[in-house]
DNA sequence: GATCGCATGTAAGTGGTTACATGATTTA
DNA sequence: TAAATCATGTAACCACTTACATGCGATC
């Protein structure tokens, strides 16, 4: 087992605060999606393994009405194995975005479809947007004067300021391909069949 | 098999020209490595898959000196499958960021690792760009007047527009690390292990 | 009576990378 | 003579997603 990411990402989470896999989970929701995901068929399994490398403990809490939590708490080893991590550089993974390959093809696609294409994208960077200021909001709210909250708002701010960047990139792609089309077709021929191409 | 993605990517580079696995890869690597990737592990069996379902038609060409290409040629029904794609809505993948994961973790970290993780990042993006000038003009030297061209720019121009906003965030981030340490430490201590926290 | 939230987990499958095998020719 | 380029392919492995199973209590 490798699972050198996920495996730091849940320890990192731990770090900031003990919980279970399903706390781990409303956490990699509400306050890193933006940027990471995980699943519980990643989380479970990585758990497990975290507790028998003694990276952390784990300790049964009884509920009533409410099934039993498995709670999670970063060990002394886990903090090293975790300082290890956050020293060594980060990787840059190429990220694979099926917009602008479908873009690339655009050629070999028709206008509207295009046009679509990049409506769709840019709706999705404003919402991206709009998800960014409410969670600054929210962490605002209910973290006031954490120790991590700097951080935690450097990364909304990341995220912002690139969907801000790529909403603009998306204004002027829309025009370009208007433009491109303008020669060829005198203004809406509506009747474009959707297998057609050039 | 379901491979949507790889397989269609795969699919369309042949529409914009025939060409073997050996030129698929190239491609990749030249012109869409700036958001798409594949391996050979990947390209080779999605073209055999590709022939046996008819999309692509393949021949061998005899060359002396070198060993023979398999040359792959989209059909009308490859034609047909990838319009099909590309009149279906892209999908937006949740990238993940390892360093804004770990600058995420910034309070479990020191000053000097978030320093130097921000710094890498911001030099990636600074290569980024160059790499966006670079392919451009190569583009435009090899390509002049194709039709796939302005669809290709648009590419490269998302990629530079992002990295130049990404840019500016880290002058911004470094900025907010170095006066977040202020008042911790006096100036420059220097001597920090590697292993100390908070 | 349906569905949502809490809570933990597994099995099967997918999508992808890495490393390896082969081998000729050309370049440094 | 070492390494890079051309060229094709496979096997093993890994990371990750999806779907499923279970079941209680609260809300709609």
């Amino acid at each position: 087992m490798k699972q050198s990411k996920s495996k730091h990402a849940i320890l990192g989470l731990l770090a900031q605060g003990s919980g279970s896999g399903y706390d781990i989970k409303k956490i990699v929701e509400q306050k890193i999606s933006h940027f990471w995901n995980e699943s519980y068929g990643q989380i479970y399994p990585i758990l497990k393994d975290l507790a028998a490398t003694k990276l952390v403990s784990r300790k049964v809490e009884r509920q009533t009405g409410k099934p039993d939590r498995q709670v999670y708490t970063i060990t002394a080893r886990g903090r090293a194995s975790l300082d290890d991590w956050l020293s060594e550089p980060a990787q840059f993974q190429v990220l694979r975005n099926e917009t602008l390959l479908k873009l690339f093809f655009g050629h070999e696609s028709d206008t509207d479809a295009n046009l679509r294409l990049i409506q769709r994208y840019r709706d999705y960077h404003l919402q991206l947007i709009d998800g960014c200021a409410e969670l600054e909001k929210e962490l605002k709210r209910d973290h006031p004067g954490d120790t991590d909250l700097p951080y935690w708002l450097m990364t909304i701010d990341h995220c912002r300021v690139e969907a801000r960047a790529v909403l603009r990139w998306c204004d002027v792609t829309l025009k370009k391909l208007a433009d491109l089309d303008e020669p060829t077709r005198g203004r809406k021929p509506r009747a474009t069949p959707v297998r057609q191409r050039r």
